[in-house]
DNA sequence: CGATAATCGTCAGGTAACGAACAAACTGAG
DNA sequence: CTCAGTTTGTTCGTTACCTGACGATTATCG
């Protein structure tokens, strides 16, 4: 309640507000990306792997996993993905053998440097003609709302009533 | 939050911006409400799918998927699932044989009375503290943005390039 | 030292979303 | 009336997320 008088009554989109509309921009953006890597045969997150190794260089697969916010689980079906297309080699760990570092193939070099940037792409149009300051409104309003959903839900997995004390 | 030193420079997720925050803001929003829905055996679309048959009454299939911005195909594995589960009736259309009509089944509208309205407390937890003009600043960013990059998705599609005359 | 605990990657199973291709049903031109 | 085209829902294949469980390994502590 709280917030938004909201008015009217139907209308299941509208209501929602910030959350359908992250939904809604999450899902467009992720279109966009996905239809500008078609031609190259990546889906949107193969793609940040890529941008990751080739920016970062050589990355041990768990630290990557935390770079993107993926789980552990995800980001092994996607590195099968791209070790199945030749473009990142998946190496044993130095020297603990449960790990596993990942790069690019030579392949993989050379796909990253035809491929276009799609990013700054699409950000360009989807915020080219928004304010610094409204951008940066939205920015903080999403990433506080999520660390206090983050927070709320790490205190109900303990058990933890703040009144319990 | 406590810890990440993060602050700093690179670090693909932030340099993201707004599509990275929709992302996670989207992700942990499912997760909160998931959470929240299991003990009832539901997903998150599937709530959304009773929350519109309980509150505005049967619908059409392909109204349905409208209201709640999926995709047919989408929409028809929900349904499938909810029919399976007997919460809702799909009914063949009264004039169009090809179309089908969604109501809630009696062991549905009771499942409905016991469920919580998840949405109403995942928002008073995420955008409690939020001012209402930074909530309208980030929708409206949010929407801004949907809107274009959808309408440069189209005109890509249609080749409609402007120089092309 | 040896049992136990933690870490890492993978697999299996589930949800949610998409597009493409299809059959059935409707619509409209001729 | 008939046949081509459209609409509606389904099915299938793909991507991308998640959990939970498991095997292999490494770390820790009694």
């Amino acid at each position: 309640m709280v917030s938004q008088p909201e008015a009217s009554q139907h209308e299941a989109g509208q209501h929602e507000g910030v959350g359908a509309w992250a939904k809604r921009y999450y899902f467009t953006n992720r279109e966009a990306l996905e239809s500008a890597l078609r031609p190259f045969g990546l889906g949107s997150t193969q793609w940040y792997v890529l941008y990751q190794l080739a920016n970062d260089g050589p990355t041990m697969q768990r630290d990557l996993a935390q770079l993107l916010h993926l789980e552990r689980a995800t980001l092994s079906g996607i590195v099968t993905t791209l070790v199945r297309k030749n473009l990142v080699d998946q190496v044993e760990g130095a020297g603990d053998r449960r790990q596993r570092m990942l790069e690019l193939t030579a392949a993989g070099t050379e796909l990253w440097a035809k491929l276009p940037d799609p990013i700054a792409e699409i950000r360009a149009i989807a915020f080219g003609p928004t304010s610094d300051a409204d951008t940066r409104t939205a920015i903080r309003v999403l990433r506080e709302a999520t660390e206090r959903l983050t927070e709320h839900m790490a205190a109900a997995g303990r058990g933890d009533d703040p009144r319990t004390s």
